[in-house]
DNA sequence: CTTGACTCTATAGCCTGCTGTAGACTAAAG
DNA sequence: CTTTAGTCTACAGCAGGCTATAGAGTCAAG
């Protein structure tokens, strides 16, 4: 069935099969192109993206990049700088330094939550729920965020408060 | 100043007032009944919504419930459920610990992750990068979700990413 | 030649929880 | 009465990374 069944290190392929290869969806291919991301090596005459092998170099570049935790965005630009003869490592660097600082923080506040939860959780257990209008296992629990009727501001993120 | 200052409980509120003292945005106010998740006690002849100090409770509920991780979906139908005269506290564990499962997943994912890339960082303040086309750093991780051809597969995670 | 898999472009939708805009009306202070 | 802040509805947009659909053209096997 498919063409190019053939394993010819050096041939050029079409997007499905770089699909199949990859493990990644045409659809997904086209996309990255579109974001910069990829390119194929030429076309068809009839319009077909044909691409060498060095895509799934690429494609490496791109997923290990997403795995450091770089957005689409970050990663199309250090292609950029790359294509433009620049060495971001600096700048990639910082990059990754700065995400490891969001996942500390990240981490941490998701291990407050986790505790708070897994306490919930366990007074549950142990009393059953009180009573309450809707369930009195959530209505039991501190509030947060929300002060009811009279209590002094504290927010938690800049998200309010704005006039348009 | 504001008409309504003098805090007489039990008085009705416009949607304005109920926004400053929950801390919740206006547009939000309307977009969570939008979502079944509140309610005005009534409307003036003008259509402007009114609000009992109840809303302030069902608020601290739906905040509550936030921060054990439901959804705005799961809370209207916790909301809905409790509207039709059912007590969903047995779903409402349920669900809670489902909630926990998946955070001890991400937590235990994330928790990896950050290993992995505190590991690179550490490379890279160790060695520097090696060449590479793009970035060396980057070209010298391991691969991750992508089998560049013919060369040993990634891992066991199937191409994921970590997402919300 | 027909069939069916494959590919193309362009565009819209998904997910979640909001956030913002436009255009019109209402309320309260001065 | 005028001004200005507040409110109304309806709907669009955002972030991020895809995923899907429509409608048309292409290619190789049978």
């Amino acid at each position: 069935m498919a063409p190019a069944e053939r394993d010819v290190r050096g041939s050029l392929r079409k997007i499905g099969e770089v699909a199949k290869r990859s493990g990644i969806a045409v659809e997904t291919l086209r996309f990255y192109e579109s974001r910069g991301l990829i390119e194929p090596a030429g076309r068809t005459a009839s319009g077909y993206r044909l691409y060498d092998d060095s895509v799934f170099e690429r494609l490496a570049f791109v997923k290990k990049s997403q795995a450091v935790g770089f957005t689409l965005d970050q990663i199309a630009w250090i292609i950029a700088e790359a294509r433009e003869g620049r060495r971001p490592c600096v700048e990639v660097r910082q990059m990754a330094r700065q995400r490891l600082n969001e996942l500390d923080e990240k981490l941490a506040e998701l291990r407050r939550y986790r505790r708070d939860l897994k306490r919930t959780l366990d007074t549950w257990d142990r009393e059953g729920g009180k009573e309450g209008m809707i369930c009195g296992l959530i209505e039991g629990l501190d509030a947060a965020g929300v002060r009811p009727v009279s209590r002094r501001a504290g927010r938690r993120r800049p998200a309010e408060r704005r006039k348009s």
